[in-house]
DNA sequence: AACATAAATGAGAATGATTATCAATATCAC
DNA sequence: GTGATATTGATAATCATTCTCATTTATGTT
């Protein structure tokens, strides 16, 4: 891990839901660590193909970005505080795969991404 | 129907796989059929408050549309050569509405799509 | 038809996230 | 240290999408 690795990466945990490279910088930059926003978009990208960061994208098209180094898995997120719960999804997994067979499918991958309210909101 | 709605949405069909704004405005425009950019958008845009169309995001953010008026489905893409089919998934929607009542979420939505190679790809 | 009024259209400008450049700076090998 | 190499970040460029607004087109009324 190098010096932009532990700032970026730093603050993505720091946060614990998904944010965009835009507001991960205005967080750096108010805590006083200098960074450029190319920095903060090449780290996210290199975390994002290691499979550090789970990446999803804003109705708008933004991306967002969120620290999940724990294996496959996917999100139940509230779309007004943020909040994200990790949930197994061995159901759909194996759904999607019999899917894949029926239409003669190779190499299927999957997006699958839940949004609601969290209890408080 | 307007005679934007005609153009655009025809061009959809004619499509027949998902289609950006950007290259059905191309497409139009080779054809012959006059029609501004904003055109393109704003009848994109009202098709899918209207569920007329769904839409989906490449990799890079670029918004894709396809004429889907047959109710609540999901897709199987070939990311090869854009062959689409729609495919049920009561499986998933069981899963989604039972992790929403787990969690304590509300109002819970869920994208959920399938890429692939198909079989001639 | 003639006219008033509202809706639709499209060219071009503005926006904003992302990507590309590239010179300056830090890191490493010897 | 010296030179090679990788990292950084300010800035410019890209490009999809949205906004503006003058012009055109549809709609309704007399
Ligand atoms: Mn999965
Ligand atoms: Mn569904
Ligand atoms: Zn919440
Ligand atoms: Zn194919």
């Amino acid at each position: 891990m190098n010096k932009s690795e532990v700032k970026v990466i730093g603050a993505l945990k720091r946060e614990g839901k998904f944010s965009s490279a835009q507001s991960l910088y205005q967080l750096l930059r108010k805590n006083g660590e200098s960074t450029g926003l190319a920095t903060v978009y090449r780290t996210l990208q290199k975390a994002a193909a290691e499979n550090i960061v789970d990446v999803l994208r804003k109705d708008d098209g933004e991306a967002l970005y969120r620290l999940c180094d724990t294996g496959h898995h996917h999100h139940l997120v509230c779309t007004n505080c943020g909040k994200t719960v990790e949930v197994e999804a061995s159901a759909v997994e194996k759904w999607a795969s019999t899917v894949a067979k029926n239409n003669g499918f190779k190499k299927v991958t999957h997006v699958v991404e839940l949004f609601g309210l969290c209890q408080k909101c």
